[in-house]
DNA sequence: ATTATCTATAGATCTATAGATAATGC
DNA sequence: ATTATCTATAGATCTATAGATAATGC
């Protein structure tokens, strides 16, 4: 193997380690060696590559930040739809992305709550972002208000009751499984069934009809 | 002062910092050493009292999900009132509960995430409540669905809809403080405005009328 | 006598680095 | 020559306990 690749290699590798890891125990929870022996390379490597356990971390924060930015973005792409579809598209777009990054909530919600010093990335990242989303939806709730086609609501009250409903089950995880193990047949049967109540809960709101 | 006395003062004194330490950050991130200091006695009186850690943890963490079982079962008792009463009621009984215990949600997640043997706790203690509430509401919309007076849905969701809503802007609170901060005159206005509209989304979602 | 408290410290764990050695590219 | 890797260890922190001392109740 040459350098560069060499190289690549336990870099990428520390950091696959290092971004379960952080996701999975927190910052505090989080044990260097234990990052390092999950990567299959010696603890120095960790040092040598990141100097710190918080570049290190703040690097994996920052990647997770700019994830969340991503799906957000996304949600403002699909202007040239119906409120209607756009909702829809929006729900479920953001529902599958947490079921993609199940730890990312908790993740996000401790490591803000513990260093709010931290906020100040998500300040500048993921505030204009919330901002331009809401804006953008409440344009379009209102225009369709006004024209009858649907109630007139709060936007930054949807979006939190979008993000409130669609994290719950991916937090709770542990205790739906337990709570409700019995009344559902599958984790997977359960969380496609959440998905479309969440739709239906939201475009209900709004007295959007859905199909 | 008595002897009994002087017992209950250290024994409690380190409960209360225990408690507080614990909810803020977590099994790992809280250390022994700190709960003494913040009790105000020696490291030592700690584990004379507790003998370990763990003990101290699981005595907080039992204390923790009685009261979760407590504003449950709070909820069961008023089956005299109307359903709407009882929803409004239950609604904003769990979200005042949640506004008084705010780290509640987050530490229950964590601990129950991170060493899921603690569940069995929650098996046998959270579970029948669970079961029993929604039991109680399932009755109630179904024979008010049958008379016309709201919609027929399913009481798990309902319920997973209220505990989603009415958590999230306690889990999410640095971030909506910054991200909203512009966007809200204060706190206290935001919590109620949110929990009224909560109540709202609901009752919406059943098609019983809020006043 | 028994219970509560303190000081001191053992032993484990964890972050970080120093210094030696091996691999790679010029 | 430079970069990557390893071994060994310093220094900090944390849980837990041993053993001495003070306070309390009989």
């Amino acid at each position: 193997m040459d350098r560069a690749n060499n190289q690549r290699d336990t870099e990428a590798l520390i950091l696959q380690a290092a971004e379960r890891e952080f996701l999975e125990k927190g910052y505090t929870g989080a044990k260097t060696t234990s990052i390092a022996e999950a990567a299959g390379v010696t603890h120095a490597m960790l040092h040598y590559y990141f100097r710190t356990k918080d570049k290190l971390f703040e690097k994996i924060l920052a990647d997770k930040l700019d994830k969340l930015g991503e799906i957000m973005f996304g949600v403002i792409g699909n202007t040239g739809l119906p409120l209607r579809e756009r909702l829809v598209q929006g729900i479920e777009g953001h529902f599958d992305f947490i079921a993609a990054n199940p730890l990312l909530p908790r993740f996000v919600f401790n490591e803000l709550h513990s260093l709010p010093d931290r906020l100040e990335a998500v300040k500048y990242k993921i505030a204009p972002l919330a901002k331009a989303v809401i804006d953008n939806l409440q344009a379009a709730i209102d225009e369709n208000s006004r024209r009858g086609k649907c109630r007139h609501v709060d936007a930054r009250m949807i979006v939190m009751d979008i993000v409130s409903l669609n994290i719950f089950p991916f937090l709770a995880n542990p205790l739906i499984s337990t709570t409700f193990g019995t009344l559902f047949e599958s984790r997977e049967a359960f969380l496609k069934m959440r998905k479309k109540e969440n739709v239906r809960t939201i475009l209900d709101k709004l007295r959007l009809d859905y199909e």
